[in-house]
DNA sequence: CGCCTTTGACCCGCGC
DNA sequence: GCGCGGGTCAAAGGCG
């Protein structure tokens, strides 16, 4: 997979939209210096304003065409947000808002990544509004992105905005049907995959509970929820208009419970492994291995215990950083000091990058607002401006159905 | 039979 | 206050 390219953007929530947002570019591309998807985040915002707090996005797009079958079945999404007790982070409220960071407008933004960084987030207004047109699909939540980059299969774009649509106040079933107005939502992480296949599996069960048409585009976006008692995760799925390619994933929250996949790997034999890594390697398994749908079972095939190796040789560097690298906040703003480094070039970098990245969503879930809050400041690379998600009040009748990814 | 999707109605924030 | 639009609820039905 060389070539396959993520971008993230991450979403956060709430007060109000501001509608900043900042898209950071990564090449991907073999040819550019390999990072972690980690590395690749953008610097975070200093802080932006409080007033605002809060919703910031990210957004992740990878290029799985030229990599179907992994697209497919594998579980791609490893990036996902977990809240596992095992590996993770002990959930954290989320509902601080706090951090803002300027981060990514800083054109300090060492990134070597280079990928091209813009930021624009004062426009963002107006720039939205050009944005989204473009981009419709992307409706999601602004993010967007270019699609010369795109088309290049190799390139991470991550973005933050700190807008979001609305809130969503995740709904917490009241008699009445009532939400919750606050709006505190966890941060929200959008994916962007290159992919034939609707719904790729993540490695959780998901419930379909909602569809709605989506503005400009001939696609439904639909609404999961994760099935596991208690865990309140959601996402939302869509189809980019322009690309048909293209599918939006945004994931909301953290889960509670390890995924089957992962506790089917643990069964396999992982558990040597220090908690924490179970988990990654796992994933990091996938990701290599998987393609196709098989993957799970191929996964578990193969041999934990060099996977396991494998992963950490190829993440010393990005698990010393995660180590150090608490937050996102912390980490981009380690980032901007040194630019971490690791390899994105070969599958095992992508892999690596992954992992990061995972741990990157993990922490911001976990500590939510603060990590990326507000970023409005800066930009790299295209702005992204919140765009809505179009939707339109009508359901479209197209229906997905897969509903456990 | 349990799990899931479908889908119209409803909730709610926001802009006008 | 009204309507829009995103998001969610929940009854009903489908499927394995
Ligand atoms: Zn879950």
């Amino acid at each position: 997979m060389a070539n396959s390219s993520a971008a993230a953007f991450l979403d956060e929530i709430p007060n109000k939209k501001n509608k900043e947002s900042c898209i950071i570019n990564f090449p991907f591309s073999p040819a550019l210096p390999s990072h972690s998807i980690f590395d690749m985040i953008p610097s975070p915002p200093s802080q932006s304003g409080d007033n605002h707090h809060q919703k910031a996005s990210s957004f992740v797009y990878m290029d799985m065409l030229t990599t179907q079958d992994f697209t497919t079945s594998s579980t791609l999404f490893e990036w996902f947000p977990t809240n596992d007790p095992d590996l993770q982070l002990p959930p954290l409220p989320i509902t601080s808002p706090a951090a803002t960071s300027e981060v990514l407008n800083n054109p300090a933004t060492p990134v070597s990544l280079s990928s091209s960084i813009s930021s624009s987030s004062h426009e963002a207004g107006v720039a939205n509004k050009s944005v989204a047109e473009n981009e419709d699909e992307l409706g999601f939540e602004g993010g967007v992105e270019e699609p010369d980059e795109k088309n290049g299969d190799h390139g991470i774009r991550l973005v933050e905005n700190q807008n979001d649509q609305q809130d969503q106040t995740q709904k917490q079933v009241k008699p009445a049907r009532k939400r919750k107005n606050t709006k505190q939502r966890p941060p929200r992480i959008t994916f962007k995959t290159r992919t034939d296949v609707d719904h790729l599996d993540d490695g959780y069960r998901w419930r379909k509970y909602g569809q709605k048409p989506v503005k400009n585009s001939p696609y439904p976006r639909s609404y999961y929820r994760c099935t596991a008692l208690g865990c309140e995760v959601k996402k939302r799925i869509e189809r980019s208009s322009t690309e048909a390619s293209v599918v939006l994933t945004s994931y909301e929250g953290n889960h509670t419970h390890h995924s089957p996949e992962k506790m089917r790997a643990a069964n396999f034999g992982m558990m040597h492994n220090p908690s924490g890594f179970q988990e990654q390697i796992h994933q990091h398994h996938n990701i290599t291995d998987g393609v196709g749908d098989g993957a799970l079972g191929n996964q578990v095939a193969m041999s934990r215990s060099q996977q396991y190796q494998q992963f950490l040789d190829q993440n010393q560097n990005v698990r010393q950083q995660q180590q150090a690298v608490p937050s996102l906040l912390d980490y981009n703003n380690s980032f901007n000091t040194a630019p971490p480094v690791s390899v994105v070039n070969s599958a095992d970098n992508f892999m690596d990058s992954s992992a990061s990245f995972r741990r990157l969503l993990q922490n911001q879930e976990n500590y939510g607002e603060h990590n990326l809050v507000r970023n409005n400041g800066g930009l790299l690379q295209d702005m992204v401006v919140p765009m809505e998600m179009g939707g339109a009040r009508a359901r479209a009748g197209v229906g997905e159905g897969t509903s456990r990814t």
